[in-house]
DNA sequence: TATTTTGGTCTTTTT
DNA sequence: GACCAAAATA
């Protein structure tokens, strides 16, 4: 078992922990605590719910939890179940736990509900349908798949994506709804009606290639529970408490499966906070948390409100804004009396012109940090979506200030890194068809389409994985010498390969796969930039490998873990979405972007009214408590979208922070650094007003097109779709269409634009 | 038959 | 500017 793999959990006790040399009553990591922490760590018996707030010491209550049940010997470690949200947090729990109690830790059944899921069904999958060594599909592989079945069912695949039938599929799934349980209505015209029909056929082929996607690793648990009630129960004595983190981002899948795993002992405690919810796009039910005091009434409720991460200032700020969302359960945070009662700095919101000039603001802030003695760690941009990181990354380059990208591009989804991943899957599994099909043309070897389906008609028919089709294809007459040739190689390769498996260590046998199969020198010969790259990615590939012992062990691990582990420490500041940010913290962090369209994103803002921009002010909210000393929010005046600039607002959520605790930078010596180049549009006025009057009901805070002051205005002011307008900085056009404020402009001379209608003028 | 070119469509967040 | 799928070309 190599140290990282987060199924290295043990059945048996080691003897080590049998005996529990360990401090008894009220060590001293105990006595830390405050009363409602201490009573969240004290209550074991029965249904707990924890409502804890940002930076309230959720984490330490969950793992002094554990360490005290271990301590009080109610249970031994392989007894308890405890379930994270991410890989990330399962690490670093088991390390802190681990860190109290001793090596026990290391049998604690510990991990994500998808981890913990997979390791049950390697054990009992056979009883619903899957070998124990099934695969789990990455996103690339389901897509395929999905692909495949609407293909065979003539579904128009311009018309119905397979993207977005996939993410239905996937969201019922969360709701731990079998393609029998979907009624008519959910699916609606969905795929011509036909997304049921289609969900069983990717279900079927899933379990004809012995393959279960994320979802599945859930649902079929279920399943197994259901009808196999010897299982559950095995489980269901075998866990004496559960604990699980980041409740609110349960969905209903991960519900029932908490529910029925603990129905013997009771003993569940759920540790979440309403107003960090941000992943209901992945099918999470806040309602969870409710149907939590519903389902067990008997449960017990503590709520953490003392923060001891971040200043009054900051918290004020998080507060105020958190305010504005009216689905809460309602919770206040204040800052715990024994801190730090210094206000603390203002939350800066500085404006900026563009997307450029905010990247360097904020790096220039970061080196004045630096100098003033701040360690580049304790700071990190936070941005709402990966695409905004490329303007810093480019800015973080040219400066030479160190960065360390989180959860950027992920390292195991890299085309070169997925490739040689389906050689390692081919090599380890050869029925692994998705795989075999992924890499049978690659480096190209004139194996085409044509090909390739004729090693599927053939294997279909003959009931052959695809790899056994293709060598009986090659004994046949059926393809010509070239391809017949090409394929024999590969197989003959392969095997060979397979064959040393045992004789090697997974990263010298990874080595010579890439160099034997020409995928080296694929790239070598690449001429595009990228290329030099991919290599260095593949040696990294490589280097990775030798942390492990066996190729199937490191497969699972892949499967589970997208994330490259990087290698933290070294002094780099923190770049991550918000999303990857949560249950972190940082002395500074900056928050740029904050424009409408952008945060809110602009697909929160056109499905519907409240729900899914409540849910972007929450992760306004995560971004703001991840501070401990200074928040700085920023947003450009103009950003670059596609391939042309387009005039942008500040962020709603700008407007909706306190004055008392905010601090609006906009210095005078800014109209010089926007340069001769543009004088349209917004030629003076920024620096000298600075009015900074907030809207606060649901309208953003308008702009005026020239004076560029901050002004609340009526929506659509009359403008009517036909109308002929000018605006400063496109000139005169037509309105295509009207949006409340958003209009949709055809500019005689810069084409179609959507602006704000304060942003023009009649005709 | 395999590869290159072109044309149209889009961009959240992640286990 | 990036990605995919269908048409064009070697």
């Amino acid at each position: 078992m190599t140290p990282s793999d987060p199924f290295a959990l043990d059945d048996t006790p080691p003897p080590s922990s049998q005996s529990v040399p360990r401090p008894m009553a009220d060590p001293e990591w105990l006595a830390g605590l405050n009363p409602e922490q201490r009573q969240a760590v004290e209550i074991t018996d029965g249904p707990v719910l924890v409502l804890s707030g940002a930076g309230t010491g959720k984490t330490r209550v969950l793992i002094t939890r554990l360490a005290y049940i271990l301590g009080k010997r109610l249970a031994q470690p392989w007894q308890i179940l405890a379930v994270t949200f991410t890989n990330r947090a399962a690490r670093e729990m088991r390390e802190r736990v681990g860190g109290l109690v001793g090596p026990m830790a290391e049998s604690l059944w510990l991990g994500t509900f998808h981890a913990l899921g997979v390791r049950i069904l390697r054990k009992h999958g056979e009883l619903v349908g899957l070998k124990s060594n099934f695969t789990i599909l990455d996103s690339d592989d389901q897509l395929r798949l999905l692909k495949q079945v609407m293909e065979a069912d003539g579904i128009d695949h311009k018309k119905w994506p397979a993207q977005v039938v996939l993410s239905v599929i996937q969201r019922w799934k969360d709701k731990s709804l079998t393609p029998d349980r979907v009624t008519p209505s959910m699916a609606g015209d969905l795929a011509a009606g036909r997304a049921v029909e289609l969900y069983r056929a990717y279900q079927d082929r899933l379990i004809t290639l012995n393959a279960a996607d994320f979802g599945d690793l859930l649902l079929h648990c279920l399943t197994l529970f259901q009808y196999h009630a010897e299982v559950l129960q095995e489980y269901q004595d075998r866990f004496r408490y559960i604990l699980v983190d980041e409740y609110q981002d349960t969905n209903v899948a991960q519900y029932l499966w908490l529910r029925l795993l603990c129905q013997k002992h009771r003993n569940l405690c759920c540790v979440g906070d309403d107003d960090q919810s941000i992943y209901s796009w992945r099918g999470a039910e806040v309602g969870n948390i409710l149907r939590f005091e519903k389902d067990f009434t008997d449960a017990k409720v503590v709520r953490l409100e003392r923060n001891y991460r971040s200043t009054p200032t900051i918290l004020a700020a998080a507060s105020a804004l958190i305010d504005h969302n009216e689905d809460r359960l309602g919770k206040t945070l204040k800052t715990a009396e024994d801190a730090d009662t210094e206000p603390g700095a203002p939350v800066t919101v500085k404006g900026v012109w563009d997307g450029p000039e905010e990247a360097r603001w904020v790096i220039e802030e970061i080196e004045a940090l630096q100098t003033k003695g701040d360690s580049l760690l304790s700071m990190a941009i936070l941005v709402r979506a990966g695409f905004q990181m490329l303007e810093f990354e480019e800015r973080f380059i040219t400066t030479g200030v160190p960065y360390r990208v989180v959860g950027g591009p992920r390292f195991y989804e890299r085309l070169e890194i997925r490739d040689a991943i389906a050689y390692l899957r081919c090599i380890n599994t050869p029925t692994d068809d998705l795989a075999f099909e992924r890499i049978v043309n690659k480096p190209k070897r004139g194996i085409g389409d044509t090909t390739v389906q004729k090693i599927h008609v053939y294997a279909r028919s003959a009931g052959l994985s695809l790899m056994e089709a293709a060598l009986r294809l090659t004994e046949t007459d059926e393809l010509r010498a070239q391809t017949r040739n090409a394929l024999t190689t590969l197989i003959g390769d392969m095997s060979r390969w397979r064959s040393l498996r045992d004789g090697l260590s997974p990263a010298d046998l990874a080595a010579q796969v890439l160099d034997e199969s020409g995928c080296t020198e694929m790239w070598m010969k690449d001429t595009s930039p990228e290329a030099p790259g991919r290599l260095d990615n593949l040696k990294e590939f490589v280097g990775g490998l030798e942390e492990w012992d066996t190729i199937g062990a490191f497969l699972e691990h892949v499967s589970l873990v997208m994330e490259n582990d990087s290698k933290s420490g070294d002094e780099a500041v923190t770049i991550m979405t918000l999303h990857g940010a949560k249950g972190l913290e940082f002395d500074t962090v900056f928050l740029p972007g904050w424009e409408e369209e952008i945060f809110p994103h602009r697909r929160a803002l056109d499905d519907g009214g409240g729900a899914a921009v409540e849910e972007e002010r929450r992760l306004a909210y995560v971004g703001l408590t991840r501070a401990r000393k200074k928040v700085s929010i920023s947003f450009a005046a103009n950003r670059r979208v596609y391939n042309q600039w387009q005039a942008s607002l500040p962020s709603r959520f700008i407007g909706e922070l306190p004055d008392e605790h905010v601090e609006l930078i906009s210095d005078n010596g800014l109209m010089g650094s926007f340069g001769e180049a543009q004088a349209d549009g917004f030629s003076d006025g920024w620096g000298g007003g600075s009015s900074w009057s907030k809207s606060r009901g649901r309208k953003a805070p308008i702009i005026d097109g020239d004076s560029w002051q901050v002004e609340a205005r009526e929506s659509s002011g009359g403008y009517t779709v036909g109308m002929r307008i000018f605006h400063q900085k496109f000139g005169y056009g037509i309105i295509q269409a009207v949006d409340d404020t958003r209009l949709e402009i055809a500019f005689d001379k810069a084409g179609d634009k959507k602006v704000i209608d304060s942003f023009v003028e009649p005709a």
